[in-house]
DNA sequence: CTGTTAGCGCTTTCAT
DNA sequence: ATGAAAGCGCTAACAG
């Protein structure tokens, strides 16, 4: 029964014949080509990777994550790939899930510059794309300018403040949480946390002001409930910030609530701002860097599935709204 | 080079010996067993495929998606799965891609009875467990009981109304929207609405109300600013509903905002309900039928990849808070 | 339009 | 502890 190929090439075969061929196959039990023999035989596997970084569960939480993981979905779903989500929990055998993965292409999803799964990215030998970073030998990029955009934002955040202060992404692959004047940028090994920190950096010097006197309280999560609880820590403690740029909308949300919650003014008593410009951006009317997380999934997955590895810089705007000082107020 | 088989089994093969193997094929680039030929000789994938219906991208923009992604994950990583997330686009090669992807076990995130990829997933003849339903032959099923906690929620929702109100989710696959009085639960395709509008059917009946004169709204897709659009419809039209039981937390929050917008009072005027305890319902103190679907999540992935395709009950409560009428002020 | 042939790269079993 | 042989199920290429 050579001729079964009526499945494969239904156009190489008499619809008469292939009808038949099905039926007979129907009858027999014949579930189909197996998938693994014909990914053998034709070398790919109709599939792309997405590699998510130690916490796998929680990007479905992450409202960031989502809209990127439907970027990519799109772009499956046109192509007809598959989509794996490979599950990286941080332990040793995360290499070896990676390098035994059926997968033509990866994308990556934000990592730390020492996270162990990079070199077998690397050694896979596949078409990889990273988001954001950290930047691979051999591999293709997608992100925005993060430090340009920081200095854009943080310009209006802590304009007319004197004591700023940041809620920042996780510092280490530990994402342990913490509250340190003058954090030095270098020490995130996030790319994407020290290539913002940089930047709000930036934007105090702009300002005039010393990077020493800005509070940096990390986040370990994108959350509003930690955002929330690290802010009323900081607007209690001496020398309360003025205000406060996050790295999240979801961070600025928890924050606003925090600053609400002590009775102080936004932005009055206190600036917030947040990045994403996602829906919680709109409810609390803040000042954010609006990008297109999804549309960046596209080019991900576009660029990993056509082998396109170049470094690719996406778009991203400051929206200034009311969470913000304007010129005049702070003036 | 017969002996390379220093990777897979490792205890096989003298330490001395695999370093020597393994440091030749470094040196020889040899990105280490290819997995399609792996998996062809083992007769298994090492990956859990999940079909999520039509709509694949909004998936993840759904909050009860990501949390039901979220569980399966789990155990993909503890048990070193990777999880193959299937887009369903709708088109007609769907099937198709269903056939070829190489999984040893099928998740299926609530489907219509109608899905024409619930006979490829039949075909595909691989352990397959379906959330919420359709039943089908030879396939797993968890759920909760949808009908009982409808009834449930609807007699604390309607209680005391006189023109009670359901926001529901789409009816078919086609995902219209529209304002019905009395749509006849049977009418809907989607298990989960067929039942939830049975249940809110049994509890009119339960109270007395007519079933004729309760309105149902149905909503596209799961979100607040549709919901938020068609309560305010509803609050305009002759009739206007007393209380309004919706199928999502996400879609009570619309309501919730829309009534305010309209300045009424709740549970005074609307008393509303929601479903899922999810952030949304702490947040506006919403009544709500409290289920994990992280748990159910969980549950589906571990039954598809035990092969233990019987049907379960997942657990359910409903719970009270203030956006309904206390039975005092029903009273 | 249909039949035949060869081999994708691995792992399992058996023999040494 | 290591080597050899066989074959998983398919499809591309070629011959009829």
């Amino acid at each position: 029964m050579t001729a079964s190929y009526s499945y494969g090439q239904p156009a190489r075969v008499s619809a008469r014949l292939r009808a038949r061929v099905l039926d007979a196959a129907a009858r027999l039990g014949y579930p189909g080509p197996d998938p693994a023999a014909r990914s053998l035989r034709r070398g790919q596997a109709g599939c792309l990777g997405v590699v998510l970084g130690e916490q796998l569960s929680y990007a479905f939480e992450d409202v960031q994550a989502a809209a990127f993981l439907a970027g990519v979905a799109d772009v499956c779903g046109e192509r007809g790939y598959a989509m794996t989500i490979l599950p990286v929990t941080g332990a040793d055998d995360d290499s070896m899930r990676i390098r035994v993965a059926a997968v033509d292409a990866l994308v990556i999803w934000t990592l730390a510059d020492d996270d162990p799964v990079l070199p077998a990215v690397q050694a896979r030998g596949r078409p990889a794309v990273v988001h954001s970073g950290p930047a691979l030998a051999g591999a293709g990029l997608v992100t925005i300018d993060n430090r340009a955009a920081a200095r854009a934002i943080g310009a209006v955040t802590f304009a007319g403040a004197r004591r700023p202060a940041v809620l920042s992404f996780p510092v280490g692959r530990d994402r342990s949480s913490s509250i340190t004047p003058g954090l030095p940028p270098a020490a995130a090994s996030f790319p994407v946390t020290r290539q913002r920190l940089a930047g709000f950096c930036d934007a105090a010097g702009d300002l005039g002001l010393d990077w020493a006197s800005v509070t940096v309280a990390v986040c370990s999560r994108n959350e509003r409930a930690e955002a929330d609880s690290l802010t009323t820590q900081l607007l209690r403690r001496p020398g309360r910030p003025d205000a406060i740029a996050a790295m999240s909308d979801e961070q600025a949300a928890g924050a606003v609530r925090a600053i609400r919650a002590a009775g102080l003014q936004i932005p009055g008593d206190v600036a917030v701002s947040g990045w994403d410009n996602s829906p919680a951006a709109a409810e609390f009317d803040l000042t954010t860097i609006a990008q297109s997380l999804r549309n960046q999934g596209n080019a991900c997955a576009t660029a990993a599935l056509d082998g396109r590895l170049g470094h690719q810089a996406a778009p991203w705007t400051l929206l200034c709204r009311s969470s913000t000082r304007t010129p005049e107020s702070a003036a």
